[in-house]
DNA sequence: AGCACGCCGACT
DNA sequence: GTCGGCGTGCTC
């Protein structure tokens, strides 16, 4: 390296290019440049916003062609050193550009180079006393009465961010303060500090039965790092454990961090928190504006939230007093990001709390493969929760043999009889099936052709509101055809079921109980999940259909039967992980039964009720079912004994892509050294080999060395970096695929 | 990945 | 004559 009079800024830039850039400090710079600090620099002809990532003496780069750095963006380290370590780990282990990981670890304003500042917000405050003559008078408005009631929880005010998050619109602001019962003022957003908030507990905690008390004892043990499972079955009460450890996690003067799936972030969780605590907690997800999330994002790392709940993203959110990561239901596949950096929040999380020396507490009711052999070789405390909160006792369920039965629209008899006595005796049932549209396929009767999707190898899904043709894969929507497109016949039969055809035959078939449909579709307005729920919450009898939306963690205390339809797709999965998937979703489903007083069951159709493994579910043994999993894994060595990684290829030719991965394999059969356990497989076709009018190949990578397979990764991904591919060619690494797809 | 430059075909 | 197709090469 060449010495430099002047410091030298190593700059992480967001393009895919896995290396970094050199640049001089900006002129007439008064800021000390540190590591962490977002700087913007001119990137060949563009401007760009790049993170300082070393501070150096000396570059190799040759002088004519070194740059000024046109500003730092602010006076200090926006990345904390964490968040730093954690990005770096990130990229070499996804193998992923630094620049994008870091850019990816910040809020959309901050990669666009929007200041980092907090703005003022709107806060609502109740202006009386909610006596009985104002509920009376409220009786009607349901919502305004609720919103109001949600204030007089906070006589500080709540801001209208908040408010809507908890459920409560605009129109329902705006009706209250026209009729005076609330007011607002544009406030500051605080830079008051958690710790400051005196009172952490707002609402009492619940009663801990035994095994609870012993977990969260356990939990709370230590405030160092520690990786614990939290193995709870469905309604075992892991939120209040959660809750009363982010309690003394606040008592020592630390935040907390929970990550919760995609879906599992619903108003009703939120609320929970929020009654719960006194110091602000603060919840990032997708359905933020790009405001709002910066604001969520400054406030956790300026130490002004307490608590935060985020989804996968969340995890790169700087803390500074971190003491507790949580994350719920740790088995779902949401936390692998599937796109582009293909990282795994749950397992970034253990690395986190490595980072910050604090506990990490991963939730489930089906954990996960990986995290049950991580417990049971000792790398993580396993506590179990075996009992059901309150006086619930777990569903009892039933497998339903369809052979020889008589089916209506894939309903059998002996299935419709039960519903309707649940029903009657004025409960909830739940019927669940996992695809949407009206039916899976449009087929022509004449000729047996099937509608495809022109850009994919996969089937058209029937659609009837609106009424259209839709592939679930690529989103190519068209009319739906008169005739068919190779016979001309006119008798096009829709087949299979889908979730809009099922509420039109549970109509006929219960004229008398309102079916409530949960899927993409019904729930795509916003606010409509909201609606949905509060709905289901009154606990009228009625039929809630849905997919898996409907499965993961809402608390229904008045739905007492679970009927799955069609247990079978799921059965005989050509991914080897589609079993585990399978039974964690039935377990979770099943879940969702007799959470109250009343007891639950669980009706599951299925032409297999052999099946060792789904004989093993109904008898509620997930633990049993993920050993039996555990056991086959082990013999034939995949994750998580050995470990897996798949380049894909994606051209519009297929041999561009084949070609490609041919090479790959060349190189590692090269590398293979004596003792090697690292093999390849393939170039093999993707199961939809065909997707969005593209041709997708994959390349495995298996070994049962961590290390080894890391470093042949290293290899190959430099090999891709330094030849030149065809324009319309384009691969990707994923390291611990969850799915082949 | 962007974004330039660069070299051949159909348009006002 | 120019507008614009996408091939190729570079980014401190």
């Amino acid at each position: 390296m060449i010495a430099s009079a002047e410091t030298i800024l190593s700059v992480a830039i967001p393009s895919p290019l896995r290396r970094m850039f050199d640049y001089l400090p900006p002129a007439e710079c008064h800021q000390t440049p540190e590591t962490g600090m977002r700087v913007q620099v001119t990137f060949g002809r563009r401007k760009v916003i790049g993170i300082i990532e070393a501070i150096k003496h000396g570059t190799d780069c040759p002088p004519e062609k070194l740059k000024r750095a046109e500003s730092l963006q602010e006076s200090y380290s926006l990345l904390s050193d964490d968040i730093m370590k954690l990005c770096r780990w990130t990229a070499s282990y996804y193998h992923y550009s630094l620049g994008e990981t870091l850019s990816q670890a910040l809020p959309k304003a901050l990669r666009q180079g929007k200041p980092a500042s907090q703005g003022t917000v709107t806060n609502w405050q109740s202006t009386t006393e909610l006596d009985t003559e104002l509920r009376t008078s409220l009786k009607r408005a349901r919502k305004q009465l609720a919103a109001l009631e949600w204030l007089q929880l906070y006589p500080e005010g709540v801001s209208e961010p908040e408010l809507r998050e908890a459920g409560f619109s605009k129109s329902i602001l705006s009706q209250l303060e026209k009729k005076r019962l609330i007011q607002s003022q544009q406030i500051e957003i605080t830079d008051r500090p958690f710790h400051e908030f005196k009172n952490n507990i707002r609402q009492p905690h619940l009663t801990l039965n035994e095994e609870q008390r012993f977990a969260l004892d356990e939990i709370t043990d230590t405030s160092t790092f520690n990786s614990v499972l939290l193995d709870g079955i469905t309604g075992s009460g892991k939120t209040e454990v959660y809750l009363q450890a982010i309690a003394a996690t606040l008592e020592a003067g630390k935040q907390a961090l929970v990550l919760v799936p995609e879906i599992g972030l619903t108003p009703q969780t939120v609320r929970r928190f929020r009654r719960r605590f006194a110091v602000p907690v603060v919840c990032l997800h997708s359905g933020l504006s790009d405001g709002e999330r910066l604001q969520g994002w400054l406030s956790a790392s300026r130490e002004n939230a307490g608590v935060l709940i985020a989804t996968r993203s969340g995890i790169f959110t700087p803390l500074p007093k971190l003491g507790l990561i949580i994350v719920d239901e740790e088995h779902d596949t949401s936390y692998k990001q599937q796109d582009t950096l293909r990282y795994n929040a749950r397992d970034l999380a253990i690395y986190r709390a490595k980072l910050s020396d604090c506990p990490v507490i991963l939730g489930s009711a089906t954990p996960s493969l990986e995290t049950l052999s991580n417990a049971q070789s000792g790398k993580y405390l396993h506590l179990k929760l075996r009992h059901r909160a309150g006086n619930a006792k777990p569903p009892v369920i039933e497998l339903l043999d369809l052979r020889q039965q008589a089916l209506k629209e894939g309903f059998a008899h002996s299935l419709i009889e039960p519903m309707q006595s649940h029903l009657q005796r004025g409960e909830q049932v739940m019927v669940f099936l996992n695809r949407r549209g009206y039916a899976p396929s449009l087929i022509c009767h004449d000729c047996g052709e099937v509608s495809d999707c022109p850009h994919c190898d996969a089937h058209l899904t029937l659609h009837r509101q609106p009424a259209h043709m839709h592939c679930h894969h690529c989103d190519y929507q068209v009319a739906i055809p008169w005739s068919c497109s190779k016979c001309n016949g006119r008798r096009l039969q829709p087949s299979g079921q889908g979730t809009e055809r099922c509420e039109q035959t549970l109509e006929q078939l219960f004229p008398n109980f309102p079916v409530i449909r949960i899927d993409r579709d019904s729930t795509r307005r916003k606010n409509a999940l909201t609606e949905i729920l509060d709905t289901i919450n009154e606990g009228k009898p009625s039929i809630l259909l849905g997919t898996q939306m409907l499965a993961k963690g809402h608390h229904f205390p008045n739905v007492t039967l679970v009927t799955i339809l069609n247990a079978d797709s799921g059965l005989f999965s050509a991914d080897f992980r589609g079993l585990e998937k399978t039974g964690q979703l039935i377990m979770q489903v099943s879940g969702r039964a007799g959470r109250g007083d009343k007891p639950g069951k669980v009706i599951i159709q299925t032409y297999n009720p052999q099946n060792p493994a789904l004989q093993l579910l109904a008898s509620n043994d997930y633990p049993k079912f993920a050993a039996k999993l555990l056991t086959e894994r082990q013999q034939l060595n995949l994750p998580p004994i050995g470990h897996l990684a798949l380049f894909r290829a994606e051209s519009a030719t297929a041999a561009d892509g084949i070609n490609l991965l041919k090479l790959l394999r060349a190189t590692a059969e090269q590398m293979r050294g004596e003792g090697s356990t690292t093999r390849t497989l393939g170039p093999l076709p993707a199961p939809m080999e065909k997707r969005q009018g593209r041709y997708r190949y994959q390349l495995m990578v298996h070994s049962l060395r961590r290390s080894e397979l890391h470093q042949l990764l290293n290899v190959l991904v430099q090999q891709l970096e330094s030849i030149k591919l065809p324009r319309a060619l384009r691969w990707n690494l994923d390291v611990d695929p969850q799915d082949m797809s």
